[in-house]
DNA sequence: TTTCGTCGTTAACCTATGTTAATCCGCCAT
DNA sequence: ATGGCGGATTAACATAGGTTAACGACGAAA
């Protein structure tokens, strides 16, 4: 049994147990595909019909509104998962920009390859279903920072939790995870000297 | 076979084809129970090993944070399900509340019980990958509210989409529901003079 | 009935964050 | 180097929403 993979396989393997001639049948669906800094892997009004796993570089989510007000809803580097889930679940067309914020190399497979799978062996259901509580857990998460804490408490979490990401992003996109502006960013993160408005 | 939850069984079986005989492994574990107006299903604390459908009723879920501040999650009501998802999925105690907001009965079930029957059919794996795909599905929806639209927009997308429950529920449930103090729900909505409208 | 508590509304004031704009700085291409 | 550009910072001002408090409507308990 050949595993060309095995750093996903070891991945995928840690969420479900994939017995090794199933992974093969995934595995030969596997295209890789090498996405340049600044490309998209989907776009909005693209259809969600693809996801990927990545190998190396790192992405960024995140929404467009009709005034094109852009949030970010997360970033993902080497062994997570790049979708439009929701979407993607939906069979609906992608309302969700996935961009590499670095020279990135992925593993491509049609969803619908993958929901093939799904009445082949229930390993696949397993992991499917894994992997969607796992998303759950995510946005869950993160909708109850939002709720209840500050920009600033955000910030400061999101320091604590993401140390590497926070170092390496540049601040605009982490004041678009956090649902502020770079310059309310600023305000928190800048050594500024606060004063008193005299008047 | 003796269905004693029809409509039970058909709320499941929209979500996966799940076979009669399978059903009733199910079936065998539900307990009914029944509780009052105010009283909670699950309390921060709390083993969160428990889940449930509601019969009838109507629930609330929340959040209590360290400085006594609540953010209502979600309503559920007839069809739906109760469980502090992400924590019965840690195995972790609850950090959530589940109130009941009328008196109701509801279908109980220990989520071992769930989890014991993944490995005896594929349905149950497919039901739980569905619903997790559900549950994400609702969280990505309300992250992307949160986090773009301002709260005068939220309460109108809120009247619009659940006019029922907007109807009965008190302002100071919506409120919290919308992230917002009852006050600003208040200027919101209130015959007051405010000439703004939305975005 | 009276009393009490909860809820919704309104008002006054406060704070966090948005908006716009100016400045500065580092970097890249000519 | 020179010029230009985008990102970060700072300032000045605008606005949404929070906080507190007062008040009236209502319903439950006495």
């Amino acid at each position: 049994m050949l595993i060309r993979h095995p750093l996903i396989f070891k991945a995928l393997q840690r969420l479900a147990p994939i017995p090794p001639e199933q992974w093969a049948r995934l595995e030969g669906f596997l295209r890789p595909r090498r996405l340049a800094k600044g490309r998209a892997f989907i776009e909005p009004g693209q259809p969600a019909d693809e996801a990927a796993i990545v190998v190396t570089g790192l992405f960024r989510f995140y929404y467009t509104d009709q005034d094109g007000r852009e949030a970010t809803k997360a970033f993902r580097g080497p062994g997570e998962m790049l979708a439009a889930y929701a979407e993607l679940l939906d069979k609906r067309p992608s309302r969700t920009t996935i961009e590499a914020l670095e020279d990135s190399e992925i593993l491509v497979v049609r969803y619908e390859r993958v929901t093939a799978l799904y009445d082949d062996h229930a390993c696949w259901q397993e992991l499917g279903r894994v992997i969607a509580e796992d998303h759950y857990r995510q946005r869950e998460r993160r909708e109850q920072e939002l709720l209840l804490n500050s920009a600033t408490e955000r910030y400061r979490d999101f320091l604590k939790e993401k140390p590497e990401l926070a170092a390496k992003l540049p601040q605009k996109l982490i004041a678009s995870y956090l649902g502020i502006t770079p310059v309310a960013l600023s305000r928190i993160s800048a050594p500024g000297r606060r004063k008193k408005k005299a008047r």
